[in-house]
DNA sequence: GATATTTTGTGGACTTTGTCAACTAAAGTG
DNA sequence: CACTTTAGTTGACAAAGTCCACAAAATATC
């Protein structure tokens, strides 16, 4: 019945998340990303070749800013798009080289910032964590 | 290494509860404080009395853009403010009897909607889950 | 198989949040 | 008493989110 503290509580967490890679930012966001981008390239490196719908369900975004996101992303060479071969309507996107690259940095650099704030808590804590989490969100508990 | 997982994993869940809320918003915030104002109520029925300075270091947010918010909520006769005795520079916020009222409605709708999305998981977890979060925090883990 | 209806993505217009820098007034500091 | 720091406000601008209408392909319905 207390439950909206959770609420509170994830809601600062995150934005400590945002405030600590805010202040890294200029360091490695060389291609000025920002973190709408930065989440988006995570995520295309978790799904691979997902259609825009696809990832706009899992980012849980507005498709309209989806497509804005994505273009940006594109003209920055660091996302590619095609056309589905089995549904004319759908777009697939993929990292490019150069996002992968980028993926390759933003996920050292927020693990790093995630080690800090993590850091009142042990590894296997944080595991439980995680393994909670992604239960809530119904995807995979295999791995 | 991998921890770049955990933020998208935190990231998705607060968008969840973003979403889940805001379907429902239209007939529960009848103040129309919307999601900034919301979280600002109800820390605000966590802290009692804060300073806007306080205040702001808590939620994480802009120092100017409290002062917008808080004045809405102002407006909106939720909150109150009043110059602290002690220093003439601070401001003291508190929640007013109608602001106590809408943080009663945004706790049980918060809490409802929480339960929705945590029902992957047991009681229990969700307990070790917050307890995990606030030592993340640095929050009291004594309560 | 012509006609709705749904799905996928795009674009425009607008609101809300977030960010940054300048500024006032009160404390604190030497 | 000058000098710096802290709390809060304001303005201008950038980024994100929201809504609505739309086009094209796929699906469903008759």
């Amino acid at each position: 019945m207390q439950d909206s503290e959770l609420t509170l509580l994830i809601d600062r967490f995150m934005r400590r998340i945002h405030f600590a890679l805010q202040l890294k930012g200029p360091s490695f966001d060389t291609e000025k990303v920002g973190p709408g981008g930065g989440i988006i390239l995570l995520t295309l490196a978790e799904l691979g070749h997902p259609s825009l719908h696809e990832l706009t369900k899992q980012v849980a975004r507005d498709k309209s800013q989806m497509t804005r996101t994505i273009r940006s992303l594109e003209t920055k060479g660091l996302v590619e798009r095609k056309p589905s071969p089995d549904d004319a309507r759908v777009t697939l996107v993929s990292l490019t080289q150069a996002g992968e690259r980028v993926v390759d940095t933003l996920k050292e650099v927020v693990s790093e910032t995630i080690n800090d704030i993590l850091s009142p808590i042990s590894k296997s804590e944080e595991q439980v964590l995680r393994e909670l989490l992604e239960r809530a969100l119904g995807e995979k508990t295999s791995g």
